[in-house]
DNA sequence: TCAAAAGTAGACAGGTCAGTCTACTTGCAG
DNA sequence: CTGCAAGTAGACTGACCTGTCTACTTTTGA
């Protein structure tokens, strides 16, 4: 029981707090008052920021934890770099899996406001490969992109069922490869 | 309500209703009377067959549909097959990603009776790509095993997100390039 | 300074869930 | 034919969950 700060700081601490919890436990196993308990607040103070559980869960997952894509450096660099960020991401915390996965694989309904905000993240790292790919001239950006982006999701996907490290050091290979055949050089 | 038979099909029957239900809407959401409805038997029956329903969740994984590894054609062939024989497991029932990611989102309890029934799956899993490409001579049998196993997870993860087989196509295309370096020849 | 906003404390309603229990019926094997 | 295992029907316990509510206190900004 820490006295957070107020306002707009406390929904945020609120929050990061669900994030974790939800995180590591899973949504249906954690309840909102195990949540208001942990972040210092009161049911009361928690439905004041959030109009229902569902909403948290969304925001719990805009707080979460997210892998840095690097922004400098030459395009294939920098593909290169989003992958072994991968490896410091997984790292710190303790890591259960990508919680885009983790999230929706208990949010079913397909109009949960999670879900919605889940899809928009995945389109914008697919696009986000898929531009790197244009800059670095690939023969054909739109299928690479698609390639990595799937190692990217096998790279997480697994870790979310085991505990090592040796699926991204993997899936960083493989990746590595595929900018090799079809951006030539690498750096 | 069908009237089902009696005995170890009894318990089958049940089973196989509990791994579509817990599979389309999640184990926790979906509860024992749920099941035990739509199995067509009551509850008594449902305990009397499955100590606990995590014992059932456990079955209930052992009866998930699964995809079907070639047993037949030359190693890479088979490991190409492998891939393509996601795309039709895809296709059939509707798709919701990977049952043992899916699962395995929802158990975070990592003595579940469950969770160890999907360790040993993976582990099998990627035995089984290490062994064909030991067949095939490949350069590095153990390390080329982690690059494909990182990506069929990769193709049923991307699926537990989105909907589409893009991903499912992709990582074939990633796979057969992986195995064109390392094993030489494709077919 | 002082009213409104933000917070605390905790009870409560209404629902669902896992798992148990009693009493009764059906089917099968010896 | 008869005894037992397997099944039906459904009530019940105790726990937990989301979301609401009343009454009170603290903080903050105009």
């Amino acid at each position: 029981m820490i006295r957070a700060p107020r306002g707009r700081q406390l929904k945020e601490h609120i929050a990061a707090v669900a994030a974790s919890l939800f995180y590591a436990e899973g949504i249906n196993r954690v309840g909102v008052d195990r949540v208001a308990d942990k972040a210092g607040v009161t049911k009361r103070t928690l439905y004041h920021h959030f109009p229902s559980k569902d909403e948290l869960v969304a925001e719990a997952l805009r707080a979460a934890p997210n892998v840095l894509f690097p922004i400098e450096g030459s395009p294939v660099d920098r593909i290169c770099g989003a992958f072994e960020a991968l490896v410091s991401f997984l790292t710190e915390t303790a890591y259960r899996g990508c919680p885009y996965i983790i999230f929706s694989a208990e949010l079913t309904d397909r109009s949960h406001p999670a879900r919605q905000l889940i899809e928009r993240q995945l389109l914008k790292r697919r696009k986000w490969f898929e531009t790197r790919l244009q800059e670095a001239e690939a023969r054909d950006p739109a299928a690479l992109a698609e390639e990595l982006d799937v190692l990217f999701d096998g790279a997480l996907a697994a870790g979310t069922k085991r505990g090592t490290l040796e699926p991204v050091i993997a899936a960083t290979r493989t990746a590595k490869r595929l900018l090799q055949i079809e951006c030539g050089s690498l750096r």
